[in-house]
DNA sequence: ACCTGTCAAGTCTGG
DNA sequence: CCAGACTTGACAGGT
């Protein structure tokens, strides 16, 4: 099994690269000249922009062919107050070029719109802006130009004191999106509500390929063990991405991979909070038993020390590698593994 | 240059 | 019905 290593949102490594810069809303509203302050809402999405390129030739520099862009792209993008501003096209040259390098490279780019996303919500405000946010994101990828495999990660959402009537309001309220949206989500189990097994039923309810967070899963695991986990539920998960391989006339594995998510608790006090390095050990764990049944898999870290934890995690494989023979390094974000 | 409270958005808990 | 926690990078406003 090939696995891919890609990291989320920012670099640590890169000096005075975000891609995340952006402008208060009351700061805006402060702004005599409304023009003035759209032009440098523009400004900003445009240095985010070309920072989101220079992490993305960073990564390439380090073999790394995965990466997850930033949320915060364009500043106040879906504000109320904001409506009438359509600034996708004065962008849209910018987005074009990370496209076409995003392309050229065989990257694999995806976004995470951000908790204020929730498809399982009762309230008809909180759904309209969740559809918002979504449309924008699926807006910036066609922008980008990039296709139906690039995708937006999200969760269920809510519980409402009832999950199993959240689920069915998620599956409802997710399948009477268009199908250019529905196309674009991926579905990940949260570390809180809805874990591995409910997540995947409503992956399967919906025909949306899943993302498999095993540290969500550490610390939500609901009656999942590891034998069903490796025996049942990752061939289940697998064929999730099967399926939309197959919708997109996508022939082999390498194409689109299933993905998942790796990071490690922050202490032992705080189990669910992100460490800023990833240990090998759970990991490796992980894929030698995927390694069994999966030929092409693309793991995401969410470490807070970012592309750094990205090097020394391959660092730490190279030390793994050096008396595991099952483990080969390919480059310098993949290795393979041989179970 | 550096520090601290604040920030558009949702949900959950507890009062 | 409302305040605070959750979580987090970056702003805003101060020294």
């Amino acid at each position: 099994m090939k696995v891919r290593f890609g990291f989320v949102a920012m670099s640590t490594l890169l000096e005075d690269a975000s891609p995340s810069k952006t402008m208060t809303y009351k700061t805006f509203s402060k702004l005599a000249d409304r023009e003035a302050a759209v032009r440098r809402l523009v400004s900003i999405a445009e240095q985010n922009l070309h920072n989101t390129l220079r992490i993305l030739k960073h990564s390439t520099a380090h073999d790394i062919q995965m990466y997850r862009l930033s949320s915060k792209l364009i500043p106040l993008a879906t504000h109320d107050e904001l409506q009438d501003w359509k600034p996708y096209a004065a962008l849209q040259q910018a987005f074009k070029e990370l496209g076409d390098f995003v392309l050229k490279k065989r990257m694999r780019a995806s976004f995470h719109p951000d908790h204020f996303c929730v498809f399982s919500t009762p309230r008809p405000e909180v759904l309209i802006n969740s559809k918002k946010d979504l449309i924008h994101h699926v807006v910036m990828l066609e922008t980008m130009g990039l296709d139906e495999r690039f995708k937006c990660n999200i969760h269920i959402g809510g519980a409402y004191g009832d999950k199993e009537s959240s689920g069915l309001r998620f599956i409802e309220q997710f399948s009477a999106l268009s199908p250019r949206y529905k196309h674009r989500v991926t579905l990940e189990n949260d570390d809180k509500t809805f874990n591995v097994k409910e997540t995947l039923a409503a992956a399967e309810a919906t025909g949306v390929p899943m993302v498999l967070d095993i540290h969500h899963h550490m610390v939500n695991p609901g009656d999942l063990d590891a034998d069903e986990l490796h025996q049942v539920i990752w061939p289940r998960i697998s064929a999730t991405w099967e399926r939309e391989r197959n919708r997109l006339g996508l022939s082999s594995e390498e194409q689109l991979p299933p993905k998942i998510h790796a990071s490690s608790p922050k202490s032992i006090t705080n189990l669910r909070g992100h460490a800023d390095y990833v240990e090998p050990l759970p990991l490796l764990e992980f894929l030698l038993e995927a390694a069994r049944t999966t030929e092409y898999l693309d793991c995401m870290l969410e470490a807070k020390s970012k592309d750094s934890a990205l090097l020394q995690l391959m660092e730490d494989m190279r030390e793994l590698a050096g008396r595991d023979e099952r483990i080969r390094i390919v480059d310098g974000a993949s290795i393979e593994i041989n179970n």
